[in-house]
DNA sequence: CGTACCACGTA
DNA sequence: CGTACGTGGTACGT
């Protein structure tokens, strides 16, 4: 704020604004009572106003497109041809909208066979000249040109204008690679398939940038263009005179001549009576009390934010009502909040603690993750505190926050990591609604909040208006409010949990939560130098691959559409039909395997190289993407993301990392330990599953097999087989071993058989005498199922249930799933259950022994840690305690660790 | 611009 | 006609 003396100069392309609007907001809930549409209009003055309240400019102008003709029509008459004839219920809505912004007093321009990106472009170069900071909106990517150190972008992002992505020089380059002037350069060679303008076949934004900071500009590509090989560069050759127009039609002009500049869009009071006239006319009656609000013409009220939830629900019951002055009577309304400190904080915090546990809700900063203010629920009353960091009049807050005092949450680790961002001490958060509803229906994805009020107080959250485009808050309750329905929904959830579900809960998922959130801060060292040499190999080669297969087919085809590729087999090249799929023909790794087996061709192994490269590439960047500022990756961990009890992981998913081929493993290779530590330590669970399904079963045979320390499937297949251990080859090891691990999700023999590649009656005969020698196994997966029916819910060991309403579907599909879901559900959520707790005992290990090593990556069975120097004794054995002592089963829990500079080395 | 489908990485 | 996930591409619809 220190350039609150600079004046703010906000300019709009308000078709494309308008346009977007349209598009994003629903035509048929935006219509007058004479059948005007107003989607558009509404969508457009919403963003408007948030704008206004958020940017506070000082000047502002709106500039329009006056026709589709431009001199960029005259030049290239197919400009912009592929556009679809505006659809009806749009036209009209603009010129409304240009009646709106005069009733508000702000102006408008355009100019013939100008776009209203040229005027803008204009307006920037005036506004810059004459000292202004400048604002653009624009939905027209071809305004990232504009971009420099004065002049910011506003660009709507996917959900329409819901969201304007704040673009600076920074965030230009942090997204495209490039400085923003040379935008139009990549936009030249890549083309806009929606201006009707094409580009260099085969050039997409990759390598328009790698050319772009190879050779410095468009005309050096173009004057050295025979230094590029390949396909690529053949292109590039053959077509840049698309990439020459292009830049001539995406240069927008900063010298229109306009009637009016900069110094005349001084924002000026609106004109009130005819807002409220057109307005009226529009029945826009939320947005007219937004607009008479921001002119200070009537009080700030409800929903004004932090500020708002400390003075709204003031007005008793009016937390209830919605932003149309609606009031639902039957909400129960959040006790007003008050903002006590020092003496009183403490005072309220003794009375109220007394009674039940408090409700702890948190507003979080998007950007840096940290905490904007506090609510905090007793059963009658409600406290908020706006952050302030270090203030001391804070302290009951934070020793009540570090305290054992129980404290209900909704989303709770989200707000854990800014509590803990923020340097604050947090213990005892005792419940978490959203993991609680979860764990009651782990089918669904954890809901909101709102859905909870919903579902289990039978109450609605007062939200924003939904007619609101973008909410002047997340929530109309504000931190407070939000705590107090919080501590009510746990209230109410807590008595719907069984005991099970109750103890998985308290002694499993809210413990884990913690330890996940602190995994999710510290993040894991991948090294970008690594990644990004082997994305480069892995370029050229795809390339190469690419080029190869093109000269195979005798054409160039998209090889990642597997339409493509079906037209090629299937049609050029006459091979058999391969599996079906819902759309065509399967070109699957197996599919085409097997037509290589039966028509051998060239073409289907470069494919499948081509897949290869192009997949372990688009891992090795996605990832290389996701490296931070401190060189490390944070991924983020959904607790609720899976109906077994699994942990999900994703942005990005670090539990999907290649292994199996000597090539994903460099990427293993990647993942480092960090800086100041000695080495990583890996360690896992071998067969956990197998072992959990001999516990559960209480098949002898299976169990002597785990006892007898004997490797699994050697043990197993002698006894299939009717050999010794040492006899077993390993056609038959395999065979077992695949065997095994199908029986726990519920394979058949015709699975099997595919499996495989055998007959079915050899499958079946396997399968008869697996179950002859472990009989017990086929008794339980039986029994589950069974029992499933009866009680409509599976059970892991710990008493985590998993509903199972398709076992009695009249559907053949859905109750043959269900069944093989049901039996598979108890072994998978142990297996889930088992590493949690191993990673709570664990984790609280590493404090009571004060060392400084640290959890970092979980993988199912799987669990990754940085080791401090001189700890690798300590946390080893604490880690093989800890993991082998997490159940008592029938049988030992195998843990095995390993160690070395880089996840690979630590592979064992 | 959002959704469905395919393909494929892990346990 | 084997469970549990997440991601990214293409294709096609709104």
């Amino acid at each position: 704020m220190s350039d609150i003396e600079q004046p703010t100069l906000l300019i709009i392309d308000g078709h494309s604004l308008a346009f977007r609007a349209f598009y994003a907001l629903p035509v048929d809930s935006f219509q007058t009572r004479d059948g005007q549409h107003t989607n558009a209009i509404h969508g457009f003055l919403s963003m408007l106003l948030l704008l206004l309240r958020n940017e506070k400019p000082t000047h502002i102008a709106v500039a329009f497109d006056m026709s589709r003709h431009s001199f960029r029509t005259d030049e290239y008459p197919e400009y912009k041809g592929t556009r679809n004839e505006t659809p009806p219920e749009f036209s009209g809505q603009v010129s409304l909208l240009k009646d709106a912004l005069k009733a508000m007093n702000i102006e408008t321009l355009e100019k013939e066979s100008f776009e209203a990106d040229d005027i803008l472009a204009t307006l920037a170069r005036q506004g810059t000249e004459q000292g202004f900071r400048v604002l653009v909106v624009s939905g027209d990517r071809d305004a990232i040109q504009l971009v420099n150190d004065t002049v910011t972008l506003l660009y709507p992002s996917r959900q329409g204008v819901t969201e304007l992505t704040r673009y600076d020089r920074d965030k230009v380059f942090e997204r495209y690679g490039i400085e923003p002037h040379q935008y139009p350069e990549v936009a030249a060679l890549v083309g806009e398939t929606s201006d009707n303008l094409p580009g260099i076949p085969k050039v997409g934004e990759k390598t328009a940038v790698k050319w772009l900071n190879q050779f410095g500009s468009l005309d050096e590509i173009l004057r050295r263009s025979d230094e590029i090989g390949g396909k690529v560069g053949e292109s590039l050759r053959e077509f840049q005179e698309n990439a020459v127009r292009n830049r001539r039609l995406n240069r927008l002009l900063t010298d229109v001549e306009l009637a009016t500049g900069p110094a005349d869009f001084a924002r000026r009071p609106i004109d009130e009576e005819a807002v409220r006239e057109l307005f009226g006319r529009l029945e826009f009656r939320t947005l007219l009390e937004r607009v008479f609000k921001l002119e200070g013409l009537i009080p700030d009220g409800v929903g004004g934010g932090a500020a708002g939830a400390r003075g709204a629900a003031g007005a008793g019951r009016g937390g209830g009502a919605s932003a149309d002055g609606l009031v639902d009577e039957k909400a129960a309304v959040a006790p007003a909040p008050s903002t006590p400190l020092d003496g009183e904080l403490q005072a309220w915090l003794d009375a109220a603690t007394a009674a039940e546990p408090f409700g702890l809700g948190l507003e979080v900063e998007l950007l840096d993750g940290k905490p904007i203010g506090f609510g905090i629920a007793s059963a009658d009353s409600t406290v908020f505190l706006p952050w302030v960091p270090g203030a001391a009049d804070y302290l009951p807050f934070e020793n009540w926050l570090a305290s054992a005092s129980p404290k209900l949450m909704h989303g709770a680790k989200h707000q854990l990591k800014a509590m803990i961002t923020a340097g604050l001490t947090i213990d005892a958060v005792a419940f978490d609604t959203s993991v609680a509803a979860w764990l009651l229906k782990t089918d669904s994805a954890s809901p909101a909040l709102t859905d909870l009020v919903d579902r289990y107080l039978n109450e609605s959250l007062p939200t924003p208006d939904p007619n609101q485009l973008v909410p002047d808050d997340d929530s109309v309750v504000g931190p407070a409010g939000t705590a107090w329905y919080v501590a009510r929904v746990a209230r109410a959830i807590n008595e719907k949990l069984d005991e099970g579900s109750r103890s998985v809960l308290v002694d499993i998922e809210m413990p884990v939560l913690a330890v996940l959130a602190q995994m999710e801060l510290d993040g894991v060292a991948v090294s970008h130098p690594q990644l990004s040499e082997l994305s480069n190999e892995l370029t050229t080669r795809s390339a190469q691959i690419a080029s190869d297969a093109f000269a195979i087919i005798e054409r160039e085809i998209n090889l990642g559409s597997p339409k493509q590729i079906q037209e090629v087999l299937f049609d050029q090249l006459g091979m058999p039909k391969t599996r079906a799929t819902k759309t065509g023909y399967s070109t699957d790794a197996v599919a085409l395997a097997d037509l290589q087996a039966s028509s051998p061709h060239p073409f289907l192994d470069l494919l499948l190289l081509h897949r290869d490269a192009t997949k372990l590439n688009q891992i090795v960047e996605t990832l290389d993407k996701s490296i931070g500022a401190d060189r490390r990756i944070h991924t983020t961990y959904i607790q609720t993301g899976s109906s077994t009890g699994r942990i999900s992981s994703t942005d990005p998913n670090l539990q999907n990392i290649p292994v199996r081929t000597e090539e994903g493993r460099r990427i293993r290779k990647a993942f480092m330990v960090g800086e100041s530590y000695e080495t990583l330590l890996t360690t896992d669970y071998s067969q956990i599953e197998m072992r959990i399904m001999a516990h559960l079963s209480e098949d002898e045979g299976l169990i002597t097999a785990f006892q007898s320390g004997e490797d699994l499937h050697r043990f197993v297949g002698a006894r299939i087989f009717g050999v010794s251990p040492e006899d077993v080859t390993p056609a038959m090891r395999s065979k077992v071993k695949a065997m095994s691990y199908g029986l726990a999700y519920g394979l058949s023999a015709f699975g099997l058989s595919k499996q495989l590649r055998i007959p079915t009656a050899e499958a079946k005969q396997l399968m008869s005498d697996y179950f002859e020698r472990f009989g017990a196994v086929r008794d339980y997966l039986r029994n589950v199922v069974v029992q499933a029916r009866e009680d409509g819910y599976t059970e892991t060991i710990f008493g985590r249930r998993r509903l199972f309403p398709d076992l009695s579907s009249p559907n053949r599909v859905l109750r043959d799933n269900a069944e093989r879901q049901a039996l598979n559900a108890p072994i998978q959520g142990t297996a889930a259950d088992i590493l949690k707790i191993a990673m709570v005992n664990i984790s609280a290990d590493l404090s009571a022994h004060g060392l400084q090593s640290r959890m970092l990556l979980q993988v199912h069975d799987e669990l990754v840690f940085d080791v401090y120097p001189g700890e690798w004794d300590a946390l080893a054995a604490i880690v093989t305690a800890r993991m082998s002592t997490a159940a008592a089963l029938k049988v030992p829990l195998d843990v095995q660790l390993g160690r070395g500079q880089n996840w690979n080395e630590a592979a064992h």
